[in-house]
DNA sequence: TTGTAGGCGTTATCAT
DNA sequence: ATGATAACGCCTACAA
């Protein structure tokens, strides 16, 4: 029923060979041939079979964009990114969550490679191991990791270090001394990072760290940021800021649930956040935060890797991207 | 260098045919040699090329979803539902936005038809005009469109007069009678639907309509709400309640500006949404508003796409979900 | 139960 | 400049 090359090559008197240089834009194809071929195709409606295109060219002009939970806004953000990047690019991309599947992320990128769905993958994950890592490296399909350091592959991320220490930076010159942090045990190395920065930034400002204003979630929710807010009152010396590289959410939860036990934020509490998520705007008081470029890291994932798989790029890039200190009025 | 049916045949010492039925299931193959198969499939560690068995099949087990907007929570929500139902469905989904894009809604989906990229489509948008839908219709492919009512297609969308109307009893029983409306001019059908359900409860109740507090704003963002304070405070008269079927960002935006104005809400002005997105239950007070089962609609309308498909379903359905109002602190 | 052979719609390599 | 022809890797009658 749908129209092939053979049926436009036979209403033009050629043979299909000749129909497909033609829709490809080779050359050495006179011009009158090449008109009445068009002029055919676009009277029959004829659009190329992609699959069948992608056995023989063997590429499929489709990148894989493994995400590990869509109910997250740093993924949408990340997303929205790409998507709007690839307009221009014209790969389709396919989507796919780990969140509650069988398959771990490396297991599915093995599986699309093999299977020769993709031409490529963008991982968009923090908490890949560097084993996981290694899979991604021995199979033949380029990839690219989001939000992740890794030496061993291609990846955009951000600087955590420094965007933890403007935060802390910030706080200290504000003149707050107990600062209570929250981090997040879902979060991987960028968590590790962000420690690290608020520490170097207490360090640097001759103020002690004390282990027992680190506290720990499990998620990185709203929910979380609202329970956790017993455990930060409970804190000894009690502390006049927190800062939540847990991820805004998380904050957004203390500042609600802190509100609601008429601590008075900023004055009672100040609190810093990290991300930068559309939320941070929705909260009163407005979340005063680091931003990640999350667009920004998904036009620069869905580039390289569209320049990898069409051979512009070779070698391992690493992409480091700085984060913003958006000042708002939550500290 | 990638493995094929071929190499395991060649291992096993049958042909390639009876790989393809063993790794197919397919039945009257002997126990011992589908042993076999397998087992050199495994060490092989063997995936089928996706791209030709689609030639082969003429199947794709792919879906197409085509969203207006990545930007929209709405429409992520949706997508959430879509990807976590289709995890025991093994459609991959191949994601397609149109903000932006030169093709519109119906020429990229016959482009996706004719391309034989994908075995299914599923629109999100409430804006599709009837003459777009017939293209839908037209082309083999099945389809469904979420959000949106149409008799020519298959659908599933939620009922918006009922849901405007609940909104409007409420208010209404609060001793509210003058209730401003703010609409947006991008929501199409949906939301002329809402604004009948708005007028039919003030009608119910005896309520005079006033075609003066019936506000648009162009799109659905907070800053249009933002906006749009002013207006509403002009208003004459005065208004003692929002209602805003613009939906769940534009409230929040007129929330906020209220706020900045030092109008109590809900006390001198109330207010309610539409749609109950995550940031409803961020801004203070909360927002009370009209639900929208979202990752249901989402649900609903990759197992229909499929059950199409697969042919376990034939004929147009459409399926109409209650909204739910959700009472908070904003009204 | 398994092998043979042809086809799915393109692209690509030769000839011509 | 165009036509034959052989892949691409898999599936599916049909034959054996």
């Amino acid at each position: 029923m749908p129209v092939t090359l053979k049926d436009i090559a036979k209403r033009a008197g050629v043979t299909s060979a000749t129909v497909s240089m033609v829709i490809n834009n080779k050359p050495n194809i006179s011009e009158e041939t090449r008109k009445r071929v068009m002029k055919i195709a676009k009277e029959l409606n004829y659009y190329p079979n992609v699959i069948a295109r992608g056995l023989a060219t063997r590429r499929s002009n489709a990148i894989g964009v493994i995400v590990p939970n869509l109910a997250s806004s740093f993924v949408v953000r990340v997303l929205q990114g790409i998507k709007s990047t690839n307009r221009d690019l014209d790969y389709t991309v396919l989507l796919f969550d780990t969140v509650g599947q069988r398959e771990s992320e490396s297991q599915l990128f093995q599986r699309l490679s093999r299977e020769r769905r993709i031409d490529g993958v963008i991982l968009i994950s923090s908490t890949v191991t560097d084993d996981e890592l290694n899979i991604f490296r021995d199979e033949s399909v380029p990839s690219m990791v989001v939000a992740r350091k890794c030496t061993t592959l291609d990846c955009v991320y951000v600087n955590n270090e420094q965007g933890a220490r403007d935060a802390a930076d910030y706080l200290i010159g504000k003149g707050h001394s107990v600062i209570a942090c929250v981090g997040s045990a879902k979060l991987g190395l960028p968590m590790e990072e962000r420690l690290a920065g608020y520490r170097a930034s207490l360090a640097a400002h001759g103020v002690p760290f004390r282990q027992e204003l680190m506290i720990t979630v499990d998620d990185d929710g709203m929910a979380d940021g609202v329970a956790v807010f017993e455990k930060i009152r409970a804190l000894q010396p009690a502390p006049t800021a927190v800062f939540v590289p847990a991820g805004d959410m998380v904050a957004i939860g203390i500042i609600k649930e802190a509100k609601k036990q008429e601590r008075r934020v900023p004055q009672d509490l100040a609190i810093v956040g990290y991300d930068d998520l559309p939320a941070a705007e929705v909260i009163e008081p407005s979340l005063t935060t680091v931003r990640q470029p999350k667009l920004e890291m998904g036009d620069y994932a869905i580039n390289m890797i569209v320049d990898k798989i069409e051979g512009r790029e070779s070698g391992l890039k690493q992409k480091e991207l700085p984060t913003k200190f958006i000042i708002r009025e939550s500290a």
